[in-house]
DNA sequence: ACCTGAACACCGTTCAAGT
DNA sequence: ACCTGAACACCGTTCAAGT
């Protein structure tokens, strides 16, 4: 009993943006997108929901520093040195993960171009493609589909993780899906009906990165250069 | 004055789940995403807020519903027996082209990859790689790619719409995100300096059909078939 | 069977009042 | 300068009561 005080819950410090976004995230890793009020926040924080408004604009500018923390973390993760296309294969796959791992990240990203995210991640792929040998005029629009690749799965992965909030095993929930394809009418939907089979047992982190070669096999055959022995 | 009576407002028919999604469509295409609430829809149908749950389970049911209407819409203004690679792009265009009218469809598309609008679209693009000489074991992640593709666009063209609707001008709105490139640290984001000046200009659509373009290329180059005539 | 509309629970955001 | 927490405006959804 006579030990030293503890330092209670942890109300020393003063609030900022930084611890702010600190919590938002943890609540948002832990509960859910859902459970991300300002409430909850300012509970978790121990103060009143308005004392966070003098650090943060609003709701949205708290998801945008949130966001922002995750990507900058990807970018600074990453190997140097390696060369394009694998640098390029490093970057998308860092960025699953990352997404994997926050789903939330996903419904930012697509739903707001304009995040200071965004940049970081068109210089992460368009500065490599000098070195695939893609000449500037055709840098713009190779980029972009890999930027939008990226954050069309992106927002997929965050939509299934809202639905498996709500339910215990992944596999079911596929396999749910896969059963009402496979009841549409296979005069109308043959190839949905044959793929239907593949979807409880396939890996999206697999399928993500072969939309990524499929791109990247574009990008070359329309570009033949000096790297083409990759 | 003394016309034949004008029907009034448009109380004659029973209130129907068709009726109820056709006057949330048109809220949602004049007034935004914003505006959908079930108290301006109950107005617009002039009854009370919970009659339209006896037709609609809830908003995310309604939303659903409106958006597979506009999908449908698409796939059956297709033109029949094209080439493959011509159905594949008219396609994509037919879809990027009704999710520039409706950009709420974007958002529900890349929310809600469990919709019923998906697997029409996984039917489009699937059934007709066969005819583009892509072998079965990699129909799967090709479809899913130009899917993820069309998904990706949607979500961006949705936030962008977002966004625009509280401002005037389309061109003023890129600039201001170009400046806002233009003024990342050009020794960091030696890329995103190159490209801030095209972003203004660049037309999306054409973007998209690049992308597709790059994908198609990337799925031919990896299965040179009987079709490479095109 | 279908509709009405008040009531409930819950948001994001504001703001007068405190320190 | 920074924090508190009640109050406001607005949601989606429910439900007792009507026809």
């Amino acid at each position: 009993m006579a030990i030293k005080k503890q330092r209670a819950v942890r109300r020393t410090d003063a609030l900022s943006k930084e611890r702010i976004v600190e919590a938002a995230i943890e609540i948002l890793d832990t509960d859910g997108e859902g459970a991300l009020t300002f409430r909850a926040l300012a509970a978790r924080l121990a103060t009143g929901s308005g004392a966070i408004y003098w650090h943060v604009a609003n709701k949205d500018d708290l998801l945008a520093a949130a966001t922002n923390d995750v990507i900058a973390r990807v970018m600074a993760g990453l190997a140097q040195g390696a060369r394009p296309r694998e640098a390029i294969r490093a970057l998308a796959l860092g960025l699953f993960d990352a997404i994997d791992v926050h789903p939330w990240v996903g419904t930012q990203l697509s739903r707001a171009p304009w995040l200071a995210a965004i940049p970081q991640i068109f210089e992460g792929f368009g500065s490599r493609l000098e070195g695939l040998g893609v000449p500037e005029e055709a840098q713009f629009d190779a980029t972009s589909t890999l930027v939008i690749h990226v954050l069309g799965v992106a927002g997929q992965n965050a939509a299934n993780a809202r639905l498996l909030a709500h339910r215990t095993d992944r596999t079911a929930f596929l396999g749910e899906i896969a059963q009402q394809w496979a009841q549409l009418d296979p005069a109308r939907y043959p190839f949905v009906h044959r793929v239907a089979a593949q979807l409880p047992e396939h890996d999206d982190r697999e399928q993500f990165l072969a939309g990524i070669d499929l791109i990247l096999g574009g990008i070359e055959a329309a570009h033949p250069g000096p790297s083409a022995r990759t």
